[in-house]
DNA sequence: GATGATTTGTTGCAATAAAAAACATATTAC
DNA sequence: GTAATATGTTTTTTATTGCAACAAATCATC
């Protein structure tokens, strides 16, 4: 019957709101989701029964009136995050509101192949099985993966620095592991994390680009739902036209953004062999040097036609940027946001703010395990 | 009560089915939503009451079994569309299912302001009223402008071929008429109506490109709802760079995709001063010279690199062209194609396609109007 | 052309869950 | 210490859905 239709919508819609926003008292629960007082009553006890929420003492915020029980995620519910890299496999353990409680990195001397990866998840999470099994109750598997992934099936299309191509990477896990299997990029996942525990809270209209060693990938939220295109392969700023006069990139194309805008320029005028984020961070606002600065305000122009692009089709109120784009910003602070608003239609810059990621290291841990969550989430049932 | 809610959003699914696919039977709805037949039984009988849906006989299909009545939209309920273009006023009455019941276009010797706008669309309303009123049930005004227009409020921003400058057109024209008003950006509107009637019908992933006279707008349907960014200026398709040695556009930019691919060159190489779309078209189908030829190839070559952004940002499964750009890729058959597949990362290309604009000349009078409906598919009571 | 099979509309009934109302409780304000 | 206020709890009411049994209208078959 229907109502139950509606039960599950209205858990899902609690639940979210918990897990988005924790701590929140049923007062306030009940006036972001507009039901009565005695259905969020029922809504939080099923909850707080079925161990997917805990009520914490009422917060004394000085108010009249009866305090307001909190209510925040339970500890039990967990998702398992993947992810595979070109010099290590990262899995973590992750609880509801984004608080990451295991994280094991399994390097590995070269890229890993598939089934490689599929070996060591399966291992690492045998070794952690006992304590899944007794404190926690394991929804499923995220996978972020460095390339481009149809999310219907979790099949890997392409992950060039991995050496991948069309490899079925969701059925190889769930059957090497049990766990139902979620696959998609890892920069969708990382603006879906940013989205929700970061930088973007509550903004519904963002896009994401993200600085890696071998790239520039990215994602977009826009009306609160990330958009991953027909397949799932949406967000893939990289391959902008920034310049007609460019070389050409990887895939054959001439003058995209990733051609122009790259880590290994930056290291090379650096004069660094190789770096971390936080070297090469440091590295680059210490830099004074002029070949530093040019290469610096070169790269942040070409990137600043790509953002105009964005921003004249899909009118987002923020821009966050990650990897070493972030570095490159602030390097040369107000720079890039200058460069927008003069290249830009006035009207749909005026609204557009460009940040930071605010998540560091546990970004992709975060948003694979928000992949996984997304199943209990959408039906706590 | 919430079974209010669920009431609703059942009433609007049925609604917004039969809208979408008139004449489907009963039989067909239930299966569609998923609902049970005697709660669509309900659902249709509470509809047929309200004037919203007519039961037709049924039609015998050759079928075992007892006929199911088809179920269309009823004549009664109507939405009003205006198109304020820089040389007429265009008000049409359209009805459900993209029925365009009337068309009045009012020509005006310079681009009208808004304050003339409005007045030749409220004596034009006048006018119609009496039959509005009886033979009809007006659920409100769409209104499509050429220009950014913040939809939050109806407020249009900036439209520069018709010189307005953040006017509450909105506002105005709910004074001077009484009905509720909805203003959006005329490509936007082309793809909802494309979406819903034309050449995306059903399919949930797709950008749209139109070119005019005076520069080329879009807009982008993306997981089946249209995306309108942070204040509805999304789909500026227009401004995105494809020749960073090109010239300056009306707005600043270099090189963007306006300044290379427009009619205004077309119409030179041709040889003509001015022309309808049809003229142009048949004018590009004939045409032999080397040229023109030239000039198409050049232009289809920089449409091209703003379509390969676009696939890689947004991965569409459909690309539809209208106005001149239609008939640009209609010159060249699969030119297009074969430069966009050339350049794009390929499995994001493989699920593309291209296609042209099916509505015609009551494209705009269906978009505005569906904006118009939109209120009462999302809650018939 | 009558009978059965099949599909679908119709009607009555049971189950569900949400909202409203009445009541209870815990806090601040005075 | 009492009133005011806000919020949790319990009970009652109500709307709507889904199911089941039945009715109706068609096709297939002999």
């Amino acid at each position: 019957m229907a109502a139950d239709r509606v039960r599950r919508h209205n858990l899902s819609a609690v639940l979210t709101l918990v897990h988005h926003s924790p701590g929140l008292s049923r007062a306030d629960i009940t006036k972001a989701t507009g039901l009565n007082r005695s259905t969020v009553s029922a809504l939080v006890g099923e909850m707080v029964e079925r161990e997917l929420v805990v009520e914490t003492q009422a917060d004394s915020r000085n108010q009249v009136g009866r305090p307001s029980p909190g209510v925040e995620p339970h500890s039990a519910p967990v998702a398992i995050a993947i992810n595979p890299e070109i010099d290590a496999v990262t899995i973590g353990v992750v609880g509801l509101r984004g608080t990451v409680l295991k994280r094991i990195r399994h390097e590995t001397a070269a890229p890993p192949t598939v089934r490689e990866m599929v070996r060591i998840s399966a291992a690492v999470i045998e070794q952690l099985r006992p304590e899944l099994e007794t404190a926690h109750r394991t929804v499923g598997i995220g996978v972020a993966v460095p390339g481009l992934v149809r999310t219907s099936d979790g099949v890997v299309r392409l992950a060039p620095h991995l050496r991948w191509h069309d490899e079925p990477l969701a059925e190889l896990l769930t059957e090497a592991t049990g766990f139902e299997v979620s696959v998609a990029n890892d920069a969708s996942l990382g603006i879906l994390a940013e989205r929700t525990f970061g930088a973007g809270r509550g903004i519904s209209d963002l896009i994401y680009l993200n600085g890696g060693a071998s790239g520039i990938g990215g994602g977009i939220i826009a009306g609160g739902t990330a958009i991953g295109g027909a397949a799932g392969y949406a967000g893939e700023f990289g391959h902008t036209l920034v310049n007609s006069a460019g070389r050409r990139d990887a895939v054959g194309l001439v003058g995209s953004l990733e051609v122009e805008v790259n880590r290994a320029a930056l290291l090379r005028v650096l004069g660094l062999a190789s770096a971390d984020s936080e070297t090469l961070e440091l590295a680059l606002l210490g830099a004074t040097s002029d070949t530093v600065v040019d290469e610096v305000r070169r790269q942040l122009g070409f990137l600043s036609i790509a953002l105009c692009s964005a921003v004249n089709t899909l009118n987002p109120r923020l821009i966050i940027l990650g990897g070493f784009l972030g570095a490159l910003d602030a390097a040369a602070p107000g720079y890039l946001e200058s460069l927008v608003a003069a290249q830009s239609i006035g009207v749909s810059f005026e609204s557009v703010r460009i940040t930071r990621a605010a998540l560091g290291s546990d970004l992709l841990m975060i948003g694979a395990a928000e992949l996984a969550f997304e199943r209990l989430l959408a039906d706590p049932k």
